[in-house]
DNA sequence: TTAGGGGTAGGT
DNA sequence: ACCTACCCCTAA
């Protein structure tokens, strides 16, 4: 079984169907994850694992996901088990939970960018698809948070003005006043209120200060929570809560799962989702629970999720669950947020990210020659003597994750020449299609040592699919305006700080990127 | 998280 | 071929 690494979120398409409209806004062509970042995590910060360590199930690996997602725990665990977990990526109701949980999470942290904006049309996107009709709350939301976004350029003061009319031409003229024209799910009366008020405050002072006035970040959060509130009403129980809830009512032990039966509709839990990430005061009336298992760890349920499906217990006409993945949920259900943690931080995948590390060069090399594994015995006996290569050779004797786990810093890195294909530059799109073979490889035969060859299995995985260089993409005068007054506003050296503060400019750019450039710019 | 070294893509 | 903006890596 091969691992979909990360399952694909669609790109928003209703101006596809709405006509034949471009994209309202060029987005990250990188962003295609299916992850609460949007970005895949930086090379070196996870690993996959390998099918001969976790040949898991696709549908018990829906179900740890769609629990986790659930979890009041840091987005960055959450995400490394998206990482590593099988997901199908026909999943549209995993996808929406996750979107759900991006925008929760940037609400938790009183933030509203145009992030939120994005997830709410992909979610628009999924109930399309779904055939599912749009939330009225949810329009609301999405109206607010675009004058949000909007308007805080407005807010920076007088030299931020021509940023202001660069968003209100980004986000308004062209996404939303094309999605007004278009019909399409996120429009309401509201946007075409809303809209006027901005073209006021385009034109006249007063206008200006009419927008100003206006408190559109708390009316974002506002209206986001109550988006998320009703969201969560509307969604079905997550399944591994549904089958802790039947343990618990029926008093099994926890070995004992053979007798609970699930219903079909149980799937994905956004419902209880929604109530983990509602920040601060909205989940008072839902606080997670935990429930001690039979080993002392906890399984955390949410009250409300227990109160609902507790209806069902009559109803036991599902056909049961087959005894080894009822075990897997056991599992599930008993490991706790911090051992999911743990796992995360498993010395195993430390050691495979290490061997990911190692590998990388060989990986690459693999995927230039595709030398078959029987092929492989006659190439390891080949001497590889092409002068550029030893740094390689070298490298490829090392390779033993087994008893080189102490630190890839004491290998020779491989030259940036060898980390890069030196026939081709692979775009995050086109890990799926990559060609097989490169011809001005041809030749080089250094070539994999016996030790290679006993972490072949990682192989398999590609691991440098997501270790490919990011395309390049030019900074706009925008983004060097925003960059030097927050140099002059804030200092140098704050990059994450600034970063941060104007995450919907410096779209897709890392806090490494602002320094970069202020270095280039300073040169 | 930042600073700095250094490789590379893409433009001239 | 050369330049440099952009990107990646890693020590501290």
């Amino acid at each position: 079984m091969r691992i979909q690494p990360w399952v694909q979120i669609p790109k928003y398409r209703s101006w596809e169907r709405a006509g034949n409209r471009p994209k309202p806004l060029q987005r990250s062509e990188s962003d295609p994850f299916l992850s609460l970042f949007s970005e895949p995590p930086s090379r070196g910060t996870l690993t996959r694992i390998p099918d001969n360590y976790a040949p898991m199930d696709i549908q018990i690996a829906r179900w740890i996901a769609e629990f986790m997602i659930l979890q009041p725990i840091d987005d960055s665990v959450v995400n490394a088990l998206l990482y590593v977990l099988p997901l199908s990526d026909n999943d549209l109701r995993l996808k929406k939970a996750i979107l759900l949980r991006r925008i929760s999470s940037e609400v938790s942290n009183g933030s509203v960018s145009e992030r939120v904006l994005e997830s709410l049309e992909r979610i628009e996107e999924l109930e399309y698809m779904e055939g599912n009709s749009i939330l009225e709350s949810m329009k609301e939301a999405y109206c607010a948070v675009a004058v949000d976004c909007t308007v805080r350029l407005l807010r920076e003061g007088p030299d931020k003005r021509a940023d202001y009319f660069d968003s209100v031409k980004r986000t308004w003229k062209v996404r939303i006043g094309e999605m007004i024209s278009g019909k399409t799910g996120l429009v309401s009366e509201q946007f075409k209120e809303a809209l006027a008020q901005i073209e006021a405050a385009k034109w006249s002072a007063t206008g200006c200060q009419n927008v100003l006035n206006k408190d559109t970040r708390n009316d974002a959060l506002r209206l986001l929570k109550i988006f998320l509130n009703e969201a969560r009403e509307a969604m079905i129980p997550s399944f591994l809560e549904f089958a802790a809830e039947k343990m618990n009512e029926m008093g099994l032990e926890t070995n004992d799962f053979s007798s609970v039966s699930i219903p079909d509709q149980v799937g994905l839990g956004q419902r209880a989702a929604s109530s983990t990430l509602i920040p601060e005061g909205d989940k008072n009336s839902e606080m997670p629970i935990n429930i001690p298992a039979e080993d002392g760890k906890k399984v955390m349920l949410h009250s409300s999720s227990i109160a609902r499906m507790g209806v069902d217990t009559a109803c036991n006409k599902y056909d049961c669950l087959p005894t080894p993945e009822v075990s897997k949920i056991q599992e599930a259900l008993k490991s706790s947020t911090s051992d999911l943690q743990t796992l995360v931080k498993d010395p195993l995948l430390d050691a495979l990210h290490i061997a990911e590390t190692v590998l990388s060069n060989t990986a690459r090399e693999n995927m230039n020659h595709k030398p078959s594994e029987e092929n492989q015995d006659k190439v390891d006996a080949a001497v590889s003597s092409h002068d550029n290569e030893g740094i390689v050779e070298v490298q490829a004797k090392n390779s033993n994750i087994g008893n080189e786990s102490s630190s890839n810093q004491n290998m020779p890195r491989p030259s940036l020449m060898e980390r890069n294909s030196t026939a081709h530059t692979y775009e995050w799109d086109d890990v799926q299609d990559r060609p097989e073979g490169s011809s001005s490889h041809s030749e080089k035969l250094h070539l994999p040592s016996p030790k290679k060859r006993a972490v072949s299995p990682l192989k398999k995985y590609e691991t440098m699919k997501f270790a490919r260089r990011r395309k390049t993409k030019r900074w706009s005068s925008l983004e060097e305006e925003t960059l030097r007054a927050a140099v002059e506003k804030y200092g140098r050296g704050n990059w994450k700080f600034i970063l941060n503060s104007y995450r919907d400019v410096f779209e897709e750019r890392t806090e490494v990127d602002l320094k970069d450039k202020w270095r280039n710019m300073t040169r």
